[in-house]
DNA sequence: CGACCGATTGACCTGCGTCAAATATCGTGG
DNA sequence: CCACGATATTTGACGCAGGTCAATCGGTCG
């Protein structure tokens, strides 16, 4: 199998939209956003990729990219041409049913974003999205605590992704804090009552089905 | 192959949030809406589907179901089991590439929707809405003229698709109303101007992925 | 040290929500 | 065909969550 890895910086882009990419992606370090554009220039962060999942699924059938990926830390990605990946997943069930699962969560989550941005609050909608990366990142690496770690994510795109100004974001996550329901650094969130939070947040994990693959 | 077809008055569920579908089902006739609720009450619709699509892709191969599936007005569904389909897709590339591309334009659309109600105003999200629907009516019957038809929604699910309140959806398409971009026909929408509300909804039907599958 | 990008804060404004009442539409049974 | 109830649309008055604008601060990198 041919495959190979490339290094990307911050804000470098992986995919772009309006793109053929030809081959498939895999984050394997650093963190990357899906991203839209509308024409006044407003951006919407329609995803989140964390180390060891996948990037170019969306388009093993499609003619071009819908939106763009792009690395928000230095990144390392693991690629494989879209050719080869299709014909493994012809041949091998196995693979046809991770790659297939995958895609199901990936738009599970999208889902569960629009009820987000939605039908909640600024408060709560940003509570949840910090909830679901938490849990995301603690699924990837049991050994870790995520109650220590400053997530990978600026003000300004958790603005993006959940619909608000990075200067609203700024002021629900002054008051999340002075309600001891996370902790920052500089200017960064840490999740340091997960609990508290998620009963804040209405947040219920079932739709990463983490562990329900069928 | 076992496949039956089951009627569904409107309202009906064809799929309910948490359950296990044990079936694939695919719209013959009448119209259906994906949805999820939050904790106080808050319905956000996810997505709409058209005579001729797929119902529970969704949950090929997830345990549980992460939406609902509900009839907007009456429906026939035809059902195949989903271990039969499994079976298919395993057997036969063009079944397996169907679906997957059936799965990836769903996922397009709901990222759409994510920059649609994250990102543009109540009048903007409104139109935008309101063209996918036309162009995928179209789509779906080339025969038939959209211009003339009723579209099959109501202003409290267009409400609940925008994350907006049926009182403002109401004000909106008055405003559109007025402006010669729609008619409307009792309480209904009519796409009388699809070119100008494009322009207005700053619609670019390239998501839809109408002629691009690979 | 300087430049730059992100976070922070305050003052002010507006788009959309809320509430509530009136009107229209449709399906059903008499 | 009409009366009725249930459901959806329409409209107005009012309030607030979140946007906008703008200035300041802080950390990081060359």
């Amino acid at each position: 199998m041919n495959c190979s890895v490339r290094g990307f910086p911050p804000y470098g882009y992986i995919v772009r939209e309006g793109q053929r990419p030809n081959f498939c992606g895999f984050l394997v370090a650093g963190f990357a956003l899906r991203s839209k554009l509308n024409t006044e220039g407003g951006r919407q962060v329609v995803g989140i990729q964390l180390p060891g999942e996948a990037l170019d699924f969306q388009h093993l059938y499609l003619k071009l990219a819908d939106h763009s990926v792009q690395a928000s830390s230095a990144a390392s990605v693991a690629e494989i041409s879209r050719h080869e990946l299709q014909g493994l997943i012809e041949k091998r069930p196995n693979i046809l049913k991770a790659v297939v699962t995958a895609l199901l969560i990936d738009a599970s989550i999208a889902r569960e974003w629009l009820l987000n941005n939605g039908r909640r609050g600024a408060r709560q909608r940003i509570a949840h999205l910090i909830c679901e990366i938490g849990y995301r990142l603690q699924h990837h690496q049991p050994a870790g605590d995520v109650s220590k770690q400053v997530l990978p994510i600026t003000q300004q795109q958790l603005g993006d992704a959940t619909g608000l100004t990075s200067v609203h974001v700024n002021r629900m996550l002054k008051e999340l804090e002075e309600g001891g329901l996370i902790g920052r650094k500089s200017g960064r969130v840490i999740m340091t009552d997960m609990a508290r939070l998620q009963r804040v947040a209405d947040f219920d994990p079932a739709y990463l089905h983490l562990c329900s693959s069928q």
